[in-house]
RNA sequence: GGCCCGUUGGUCAAGCGGUUAAGACACCGCCCUUUCACGGCGGUAACAGGGGUUCGAAUCCCCUACGGGUCACCA
């Protein structure tokens, strides 16, 4: 289906922290720029002077390297074909947008804001596609003089006959057609100068030689007209491919109330690069394997465009929380110690500068934790049983497993027992419980409830034998003294 | 409202005219671990509705419904 040498393009617009719907799409393009050897350019479309912002595009450049997404071309690496920032081509646009007027296919529009409000709602009240009713096309001479000399800043605006249709073959959602009579004559250049994204983007692609636009699915209806500007101008025409757009749990287009929304919180949540990549992939696009957990490496060799969905997808995270779990788990201890570090400095659990030795003790923490974690944020409420020196009972029931006489005797014991160890360690620990467990004839449920409540709080976690290790004789001593004080003992 | 795109379990989805309609997440159950979790095994659950076409439609066509996108001097 893709043949020769193809350059692919990324071109968003830094209005915004980087979105996780321009993740995937970025995504998408770079799995096919690596799987065909091709290029892929990286570029920011920033004509709207009001909203873009260098943070945003520090923002979008960061998340990208992160997810280790990397260009061939463009920003900051350069290339041939540049500036690869819109508002710096301002000139280039402009010798083809005097070609355009020269040849009849654009014209200058003074019509006011407000005239063409007027227009809008009209076809609106009508129940008509609302077009350029077409009203500067052929204006005299007199009236443009008139015009100009009140001062009237005109707009570009491209022509476009109301015959015939216009076609293409989608690569991911086949034909496609649009009659030409319901596109109208269109602004290419604001009355600032500045071209309109439409515009702009047909010269940019066209110039910079890409041969496939992947984008997403909010762009297929401007589709029809960047495909009548590439054939006044006489470029040949990319490929199209739109992707279907990524839902909120609501099912309508993901927006800040259901959730996180941009790369920059999932990774500040403590989500893992890779797992992100993996479930953004598996997010409108499937494999036919089984198991749904893959490197790039793999991905990229199994990538397709058939592939990719049609319709739009319910971003969900419990899926991406599993998978992510998938990768802690692979993960080493030392890297998990870094991801979990800022919540448990949050949670007030550890300093933001730490010794050594209390490094250390992080990374045994992890290494404790991370089979329980679906991302990092999750840790203070896994991690608090290794630095509170007061437990606390996390439900009733908890405390309930504490208030028998047998209960008392048990955790008694036990204390007795572990200050008679003489080295605390997860072999001797083991044996410490099945011999206690003997001396009085408890097991099950029974031994290790009491036992793992007296010395976390809570009714699950990791190993006991590789808690009491961890967090130290006597601090085990003092919490199970603790909790039986709080269990009315 | 016009135009465009879409609709298979709760979610992601396979399926390209003949299948017992995959698989993953979630959920539930069982097993493992002298506890909980982790892990392993299994289970519940779907072709939006109606017309055609065909010997045969989840698959092709039409209509309806629903969802989404877009109609800016935003991108």
């Amino acid at each position: 289906m893709i043949n020769g040498e193809i350059r692919l393009r990324f071109a968003p617009s830094p209005t915004g922290p980087f979105h996780i719907g321009g993740a995937r799409s970025a995504l998408f393009n770079w799995l096919l720029a690596k799987k065909h050897n091709g290029t892929l350019i990286v570029r920011f479309e920033d004509t709207d002077r009001e909203r873009s912002t260098v943070e945003s595009e520090e923002n979008i450049k960061d998340s990208l390297l992160w997810l280790g997404l990397n260009w061939d071309e463009g920003i900051d690496v350069g290339g041939e074909n540049g500036p690869y920032r819109q508002i710096e081509r301002l000139g280039i646009y402009q010798e083809y947008t005097d070609k355009l007027v020269e040849s009849g296919h654009a014209y200058y529009c003074y019509c006011s804001e407000e005239e063409l409000e007027e227009d809008r709602k009209q076809s609106f009240e009508e129940g008509s596609n609302p077009i350029y009713s077409g009203r500067c096309r052929d204006l005299s001479p007199e009236d443009k003089a008139k015009f100009v000399q009140e001062g009237r800043k005109p707009t570009v605006r491209f022509h476009v006959p109301p015959e015939g249709q216009v076609m293409f073959k989608d690569l991911i959602r086949g034909a496609i057609s649009f009659e030409k009579s319901g596109i109208g004559d269109f602004v290419i250049v604001k009355s600032d100068g500045i071209p309109v994204y439409n515009y702009a983007v047909v010269l940019d692609d066209a110039l910079m030689k890409v041969t496939h636009v992947i984008r997403a699915e909010e762009h297929l209806s401007n589709t029809p007209r960047q495909i009548v500007l590439y054939e006044a101008l006489g470029f040949k025409q990319p490929e199209f491919g739109h992707v279907s757009l990524i839902l909120g749990k609501d099912k309508t287009k993901m927006s800040k109330r259901q959730g996180a929304t941009s790369v920059t919180e999932y990774r500040k949540l403590g989500y893992l690069p890779e797992a992100i990549v993996n479930f953004l992939a598996l997010l409108g696009w499937s494999t036919e394997r089984e198991d749904e957990i893959f490197s790039v490496e793999e991905l990229i060799q199994e990538f397709s465009l058939e592939r990719v969905s049609k319709s739009p997808a319910v971003f969900d995270v419990d899926k991406l929380n599993f998978i992510n779990s998938q990768y802690i788990k692979k993960s080493s201890p030392e890297r998990i110690a870094d991801i979990i570090k800022p919540h448990l400095v949050k949670a007030g659990f550890i300093k933001d500068e730490n010794s050594a030795d209390e490094n250390e003790y992080l990374v045994k923490v992890a290494a404790e934790i991370k089979d329980y974690l679906s991302f990092g944020a999750q840790a203070p409420e896994h991690a608090g049983i290794f630095y509170v020196d007061e437990i606390q009972f996390e439900n009733e029931e908890a405390a309930e497993t504490l208030k028998s006489e047998e209960a008392k005797n048990l955790i008694e014991t036990f204390k007795v027992r572990l200050s008679e160890l003489e080295e605390v360690n997860p072999e001797n620990m083991k044996a410490l419980i099945k011999n206690l467990g003997k001396e009085l004839s408890v097991k099950g449920k029974q031994l290790f409830m009491p036992l793992r409540v007296a010395i976390t709080g809570k009714m699950h976690g990791p190993e006991l034998i590789n808690i009491v290790p961890l967090i130290g004789r006597e601090r085990t001593i003092k919490r199970a003294d603790f909790a039986l004080k709080m269990a009315g003992h």
